[in-house]
DNA sequence: CGGGTGCTAGTACGGCTGTACCAGAACCTA
DNA sequence: TAGGTTCTGGTACAGCCGTACTAGCACCCG
């Protein structure tokens, strides 16, 4: 068997390359050649990765995910209350140059599945991980105590998983108004209106 | 002058066909040919009302705005309380045969503006115009004495802004996963945690 | 009842799209 | 060193894209 080629690392450098074409151009940019151009190699050799158009766009979604993911695991493992749950849920927001990149790509890839069958699916299953993300930190903030012992905990869930998107929504969609320390602040008092609250009854 | 035609009524006709191919086939099926089509008219009769692709996305993203704020303004100047607000709210929601369509309309203007200059103005108005109900809800429910008076008004507001958006990105993308019901309830609980709780404190 | 203007349809151009094919380079194995 | 497989580049084909141009229809005014 000669000229081993790393397979996964080329397909690696591609969805990179895709990435930065919708970052840089829209998805509407999104072609065989540009994302060939991008990646420095032929449109023919990008198609003996990735076969057909369905096969990249599928694949570089799949890929922003589990990327995130691995990001937000180890937090979420790690998270034992309060402090911990909203460290977990800020490293979803669009803050920092990676993060911000990483979700206007992935808004992007939502979007398009409104009318992409094949992306749709992909795009429902990553909604499901952020709503069970909200599910473990609910539970997470339960067993310290911290959560309002009055809240029922799957609606106290589905408001962190709306807050998350809404607030990942705005950082994209008009980021001059939204400043990470804006969409930070208001992921923490969402979280301070679900938990105890410190002052005392009058 | 001869042959009066209603220029008013032709354009709104072509945007609503171009809202509709959003919706059935996604924004990157919008071409000149294929709105045309939709609105039955050849594609030379399209460009003598909109004489570039530009003027045609940028005035049907606006007037879907618009039309949306014909819905809500209403609703927010008859509302004086929370129960008013909650009313005013859910009309941004994506429920309903028409709300659910023109918030994934919406949702795809808003992504193609990521990287369509030409909408980025109108994404961020459009921002700052669900900013401003936010901040207006928050108003009423201070004057009608709801709000817990410890709550920073605009914290509040920041947070009915970015969960309405996440709501309503949620109800476009994985619309099997948060039904219209779902939606409402999580919409009404975030509000009660606004206002003051109504259980006693022990 | 012509005249002229508002409006429409058809056609054409260069450029980009996804996909398919084929010859040839590069490299490991024997 | 020769062979055979993996991989790559170039080229080609329909088809759609935005835009531009030109001829002609339909109607109101005088």
């Amino acid at each position: 068997m000669p000229r081993l080629a790393d397979h996964d690392a080329r397909r690696a450098t591609i969805v990179e390359a895709l990435w930065r074409v919708i970052r840089q151009a829209g998805i509407a940019d999104v072609s065989v050649r540009t994302v060939a151009a991008e990646a420095g190699m032929s449109p023919t050799a990008l198609r003996y990765y990735f076969p057909t158009q369905d096969a990249l766009l599928t694949n570089a979604m799949r890929e922003l995910v589990a990327v995130a993911s691995l990001r937000v695991v180890p937090l979420l493992e790690a998270a034992r209350d309060r402090r911990g749950v909203e460290t977990m849920l800020a490293e979803l927001l669009p803050v920092g140059e990676q993060g911000r990149a990483d979700q206007q790509i992935y808004l992007a890839f939502a979007a398009h599945a409104l009318a992409f069958p094949g992306l749709r699916g992909i795009s429902e299953e990553t909604g499901q991980g952020i709503r069970r993300l909200a599910d473990r930190a609910v539970e997470i903030m339960i067993a310290s105590g911290e959560l309002r012992p009055d809240l029922d905990p799957e609606r106290a869930a589905a408001s962190i998983d709306a807050l998350v998107q809404g607030l990942t929504f705005q950082g994209c969609a008009r980021p001059a108004l939204t400043s990470p320390a804006e969409l930070r602040r208001t992921l923490a008092e969402h979280l301070d209106l679900l938990c105890r609250p410190p002052r005392e009854c009058e």
